[in-house]
DNA sequence: AGATACTGCATACATCGTTCGCAGAACAGG
DNA sequence: CCTGTTCTGCGAACGATGTATGCAGTATCT
């Protein structure tokens, strides 16, 4: 029998004891990609690159990582170690889950590379697995299926990483002129004046510097909502569409028809 | 002067009648690569290799598309157009969000790979644009600002991506048997059976597969809540985080998780 | 007709992820 | 201490990929 799924790192032991001393150790070189990844952008970390950050040879990488995603998945799992969970344990699952909701949000600023890492893959680290412990945590009397949590989590993250991918480019438009976002501004302005989009024109050419809230307040704001629509009784929800229109006992259609004028 | 914002292949014009009439057009490459995508996934996607497949030689894409990500636009933008807009004009956003949605998810499950090709690019071809409008038309008569309506669009698509994700990730878990997601599942498992996550523990250990609502309703379901939730009247929502900066444990519950009767 | 500006394409190049094989270091057992 | 085993670092190389370049030919414009 082969060794049982050393298709995850994480399953694999970090070191067996038997040969020589190993220069470096997961946790070094997820650093050094890290510091890469910080400077120059995913692309830029490259096996060689990595390799010669440490000051190894191009391909000694391979005696800690089996491959190059691999060593993505360090990186993301050290990142998520930085989230703290002191502000939790308020008795409040929202207040709970907005704080993991900062807390992820952090790292994302702090690491913009991790947008683009965790697109694709779902992480499945250490960290990330006691990031989802809190949140489970903080939602243990809610009543609603486990099954339900865990959507609610994923969405959560999904929209934490969306609002903040968001504010990213936005803040990118601040300092440098990224030439292919000026590229986007001019043809969405010219296709939406062209007579065909006319709701898209009038959403462009609303108030866009206009007194805008803070980033954080907007942020919280947003997922309040999120989550509040999101966690109802698992029975609310199916038959009423309007979050706020009374739920009729007995009423099992599901049309949403409910609150609208004739 | 240079051409202005040639970035983008939607500034570009597809033919500047001056040379010989061209062998192709975009929309026969994006075919051709997306007949590659839907066969053996986004990576089987090469250059060379939709070259060969439209019968064409290695170099000869580089008439029609700058970059390989020029291409994966077209493929993008291309899909895109698979969707339907004839269930729309409701008369009920709700209504006409969650057929967008459900055309949405049709077109991902019928190309999974596109669910990798918009992780970390948000479309933005002539028929992205279409969806955009129809999606804001939808939602003329809600009162909300502008931006809450962008805002809602962009977690709405986040949301559809994240549950056809899983949708697609289950599928796959069905008929095949990737072996680093049996590793995944040993390792999650194991990890929470430890005893340090507690939550995590039971949350798998609940009914996997229990009588589970058809996914089509969960999805209708999910979406249901967290539109609801964000499309409130714009000054909902906005001051109930901000009341209170400290968080005291048993204090009032918050209004979230009462009802919203009066 | 000539100039122009495009087309298809063969070739080439740089770079990347990854594999292979070997010399040497640490541990296990006697 | 010695010997075998098992690991380590790593130089070198392989295959594949995205892309640039130059050339021969063709359609359009003046």
């Amino acid at each position: 029998m082969t060794e049982p799924s050393a298709h995850s790192i994480w399953l694999r032991p970090e070191r067996a004891g038997r040969g020589p001393t190993p220069t470096f150790d997961r946790d070094r070189i997820a650093a050094a990609g890290i510091a890469l990844a910080d400077a120059d952008g995913l692309p830029a970390v490259t096996m060689r690159a990595v390799a010669v950050a440490l000051g190894a040879g191009p391909a000694s990488l391979y005696r800690y990582v089996a491959t190059r995603d691999e060593l993505l998945e360090l990186m993301i799992d050290r990142v998520n170690g930085e989230i703290s969970y002191d502000a939790l344990g308020s008795g409040h699952w929202l207040d709970d889950l907005l704080a993991l909701a900062r807390q992820s949000r952090s790292v994302y600023l702090a690491h913009p590379w991790l947008l683009d890492a965790t697109a694709a893959r779902t992480p499945v680290g250490p960290h990330a697995l006691t990031y989802l412990e809190h949140a489970l945590a903080a939602l243990a009397d809610v009543d609603v299926s486990p099954r339900t949590k865990l959507e609610a989590i994923a969405i959560l993250n999904a929209v934490v990483s969306t609002l903040t991918r968001a504010e990213v480019i936005q803040r990118l438009a601040g300092q440098t002129i990224p030439q292919w976002q000026q590229a986007q501004a001019e043809y969405l302005t010219q296709v939406a004046m062209a007579g065909h989009h006319p709701h898209l024109a009038t959403a462009l050419t609303g108030q866009p510097p206009e007194a805008e809230d803070s980033s954080e307040a907007l942020f919280d704001r947003i997922l309040t909502r999120v989550l509040t629509g999101l966690l109802q009784p698992d029975d609310i929800g199916a038959t009423s569409v309007r979050g706020r229109a009374k739920v009729e006992p007995g009423g099992h259609s599901r049309e949403a028809t409910e609150g609208r004028e004739p």
